[in-house]
DNA sequence: GTGCGAATCGTCCTTTTGGACGATGCCGTC
DNA sequence: GACGGCATCGTCCAAAAGGACGATTCGCAC
């Protein structure tokens, strides 16, 4: 029997996961909690073979990739799986950094959450279909990274600052930001500075206001 | 007994909702459907009271507003209440002017649901507290009102898009486009795209991605 | 110490954007 | 039926942004 704690903290979401799990016979939900605090106390409390846990959790500070990394750093820890809404990379890459053994999105079809939880208290990894073609798109495809400069110019963009404004604010020429600007535009793959802040945000680049 | 058709790409959302109605002795849920498409055929088969629709769904091209829009076009239309993540002032005003008669939010308590429903059934509006709130505000605070046309033309230029793309994407000429663009500048005080667009994302104007 | 990326600054030119005037038709209100 | 807001289209011009060449300096890695 696999003890399963599920949190998240849309009540529907929840119900569904119970109504889920409910009918498989190998799959026991001991809790289910609507945050990211009591995912950790419960994964203590409980003894559980597996933790599903939401990435955003409304109204808090702590995220779900930081209750993640504690619930990972306990003694004989369960593992984690990620079940979320996106799939940015920013998202995936933080869960997978804090530990995470699976990624999986909330509009996956019912099957793959039960055999995910299984692969899981298997102790193997599991990830959506759509998160594992991603993952390999990005391993093919290299790594764009902007420096520290280069999102701080992007920051004001994104604010709305003009190139003369950017300039005043950062110390620098017109000529140094346009510069900035054409390698954040190839590195970004865009020719525009709307849709360099478009592409920047999808990338998780820049806060997402 | 109030017929109810749920509409959500999310098994676990449809799960969640199943399970919520199923324990209500006075609500029946006639269908659950994973598309807009097949929530306007289930609303035409089924002849529900009230339709609870999602507004986004993914990898479709309709969208949950303009399945609303058919529903309440039908003969003895059900009524429409619109379950979403999100309460941006963009997707707010879209299911409004579809017709619907409520928005909720899906981290809302579930008796939030139940009742909105029953609300729906006896032909009166059903708003979520935080959405009415922000209703309210809007009205206290006349001063800013984009109209939907501006707020699209603003959404596909914080997608990054050119005017002469908006213009293609909208089938009118850059000409309107600019025009349009004139008049959200003088709306929001700014005098710029990106500045436009962060000032919209601020007020809630935009979806805060 | 050679090479490389980053940060800085230039000029010249084209494209895009924004501002300032227009104009028309439609719809809803008073 | 007059008035205002919205959506549509136009021209002309100035400013901003972007592209295409430059260039130097400074670290840091190999």
């Amino acid at each position: 029997m696999i003890r399963l704690v599920v949190a998240d903290d849309h009540p529907i979401v929840r119900a569904g996961l119970l109504a889920l799990f409910g009918s498989e016979p190998d799959i026991d939900v001991v809790a289910d909690v609507p945050g990211p605090d009591e995912a950790v106390a419960a994964a203590q409390r409980e003894n559980p073979d597996v933790v599903l846990m939401d990435l955003q959790f409304r109204a808090r500070t702590t995220t779900g990739a930081d209750a993640t990394r504690r619930i990972r750093a306990l003694d004989a820890a369960p593992y984690v799986l990620v079940l979320t809404n996106y799939d940015s990379d920013a998202d995936i890459l933080a869960a997978v950094e804090a530990g995470a053994s699976g990624y999986l999105l909330k509009d996956a079809p019912p099957h793959e959450l039960t055999t995910a939880v299984r692969a899981a208290a298997a102790g193997e990894s599991a990830l959506a279909p759509v998160i594992a073609t991603r993952l390999l798109d990005r391993m093919r495809a290299p790594q764009v990274s902007l420096s520290s400069r280069e999102i701080q110019v992007l920051e004001l963009v994104a604010a709305g600052r003009s190139n003369t404004e950017v300039a005043a604010d950062l110390f620098v020429s017109e000529t140094t930001v346009k510069s900035h600007l054409a390698h954040i535009y190839s590195k970004l793959d865009v020719s525009s500075r709307t849709a360099a802040v478009s592409a920047a945000r999808r990338r998780g680049i820049l806060r997402q206001v």
